[in-house]
DNA sequence: GCTGGTTCTGGAAGCGCTCCCATAGATTTC
DNA sequence: GAAATCTATGGGAGCGCTTCCAGAACCAGC
């Protein structure tokens, strides 16, 4: 609808400005009734102190009366604040959004927001286009803060926020020195925790298929998966490390490099659920037994992990908790926006199902 | 902090109201630069066809120049409209949310809605609380339309958003009489196909694990079920159907009461994937063999029925498809909201894997 | 009883924008 | 060439709210 270009009241008729409940009552309507200035049912319904018991106790009684409820545009306009947070979540590879992992983010996320009465915008990105229109609705500062959830390394978004000075948390960090505050699971331990449950199962042989390394996530994963191996006195070899990129079908292409070049592995500790999915595809393909001949651990505990044959063991983020707690640094953030940045690792835990079960249960290797 | 109130001017003090950038700089700005009047700058901007061209072009330059961004709250305020389009998500069940139903439609929606430059505000309710705070909320007219997805034959919530006048559109119908604009997948035909499917492998004690019956989607694909026993000369009988709630567990247990009420069925069609994927279990752990001695299909081509062994048959919806066409349908509702209802069925499409294969590969029953 | 504080309150000034209205030019018509 | 008709423009009035400021009302204290 072109805005009324013009003709569409042909007399004095049909005024839009006095339209029949544009959203109610105003707060001119409440303090008449309630017998006091604007001003002062301004500052009755927003909790200032300066106001007699006897002025906001009619005031309330106003509001209840009128049904009133704030314009909110009014308020923003003068205030300069939106009450809104926005959750950007890129959606480029594999319909990402559709993992647990971030219907239960966002499910946290959007607990807290509401809680604070705050609301919750939802942008999906997923091409250039939508990229830059973002960026332009950024810099229109239409929103009190950000949530940024899979950053990538050299994702230009980041930086973009802090040059704008809009608070902004991540789900993940870019890096080991990331600068914005952060909550993310501890993937590290997570995966060291696999791992090690792979080594106290007797597997000696153990193979991880990674993530892309232009994601901190795979790289901490991996990390803590060397990290394992040390510990446990093993020095940790680059032919059993295969990099992959978090879908089905790049675990099913990684693990039969793996098998081709290390045939004699014995567990394979991936980085996802997901490519966990698709190596044990290519295991079966190659009439490995899963896990007599070879364990599988994946990541993420998504919803796939319990329905495959055999039941996947997998590291579980406390994912909705991750979403609050990014929630509650975010809102604490608007709300004081000199406060300095904070980061935070949360748990994981070791679901272990039938393709790595633990010590004694699995077949008899060494 | 004293408010330097209005005079910034030649004073020193570089008051607050000069604040940095607290938004940019606004539309007296640019019409100062373009040299014209601010209203004829926002004639310009807002496209009327009564600017001059080589006024639009001074502003159109001006805008660039400074970077000039509207404010959205002085906009909606004088508008009265938001912008913002509101989907509704209820998170009651199992983290609905995370199948890729919701994700889909929703990534759909989105497409749309950022097409036409507005905002879509995602609002889960999980409580009687937020769901108070909901209707508070949809009372102050803070959005320009609504989506709710996943509703349920009793649910307050429509009536309450036709009572509003606030335009709405719905994934999926309440009943068969929907007064609302709606989209959804064929159900019914879907249903109907996917038994034809079992039927034309030679299925003949062909059973079904509906969902629970308040929910119009469940009623629907019973409906479809029942037509396509008829329609191939069988009476449908009551105790082949077994009404579950959607959930893996509901459809463990479906499948273990129909196996001892029907011992002889030799297939079953569920009315979602996850249902069948308790199914499944229940089978197995029955020794029943599938597909051959009992063939299952699903409905949702969701995530798990990939990733089950036997992978599910399954009726899959274009659910990107449904989100597109309910965004559409609701932005032409909010710019004409006396146009009339629409209601929109799009066509679904039987995804054949192995739990039940087409003709002559399964069993060879009957 | 008057002064010196405290509270509380009402008036008023905008926040940045859209859109009505009146006016100044530009164009046409007779 | 003056009157009539358009068209583009600028002025200005708000939209509903918060917040500053000044003044009213109140309580002590001298």
């Amino acid at each position: 609808m072109k805005r009324g270009t013009t003709d569409d009241g042909p007399g004095p008729s049909a005024s839009p400005p006095a339209a029949p409940h544009p959203g109610g009552a105003t707060l001119d309507d409440v303090a008449a009734l309630a017998g006091v200035a604007r001003s002062t049912a301004s500052r009755a319904i927003n909790g200032s102190h300066e106001v007699s018991e006897k002025a906001r106790a009619a005031v309330q009684r106003a509001v209840a009366e009128l049904g009133y409820v704030p314009n909110h545009a009014a308020r923003a306009l003068v205030t300069s604040r939106t009450d809104a947070i926005a959750l950007i979540v890129p959606e480029t590879e594999t319909r990402l959004f559709s993992e647990p992992y971030f219907s239960d983010v966002i499910s946290g996320v959007s607990m807290e927001v509401a809680a604070a009465d705050m609301q919750l915008l939802l942008i999906l990105v997923r091409n250039e286009g939508e990229r830059r229109r973002l960026t332009a609705y950024l810099r229109s500062h239409r929103v009190d803060g950000v949530i940024l959830v899979s950053v990538h390394r050299d994702d230009p978004l980041p930086t973009l926020l802090e040059e704008l000075g809009i608070p902004t948390v991540l789900a993940g960090r870019r890096g080991e020195n990331e600068s914005l505050s952060y909550v993310a699971g501890d993937n590290h331990g997570g995966a060291r925790t696999a791992v090690q449950h792979l080594i106290g199962a007797g597997r000696t042989r153990i193979a991880t298929i990674a993530g892309p390394l232009d994601m901190e996530v795979a790289r901490t994963r991996l990390a803590g998966y060397r990290d394992a191996l040390v510990r446990a006195g093993q020095a940790p070899t680059d032919d059993l490390v295969q990099v992959s990129d978090f879908t089905e079908e790049g675990g099913r292409t990684a693990m039969h490099a793996l098998l081709q070049r290390s045939p004699d592995v014995d567990a394979v500790f991936c980085a996802s659920d997901v490519m966990a999915a698709g190596a044990l595809q290519a295991l079966r393909s190659a009439e490995r037994r899963v896990p007599e001949d070879v364990a599988l651990v994946g990541f993420d505990d998504s919803i796939i992990a319990r329905h495959t044959t055999p039941a996947l063991t997998s590291v579980r983020q406390p994912v909705e908790e991750i979403g609050r707690a990014i929630a509650r640094l975010l809102l604490d953030q608007v709300a004081e926006p000199k406060r300095p940045r904070r980061q935070l690792i949360l748990p994981t835990e070791l679901v272990v199902r039938q393709s790595a079960p633990g010590h004694g249960t699995s077949a008899a290797k060494s």
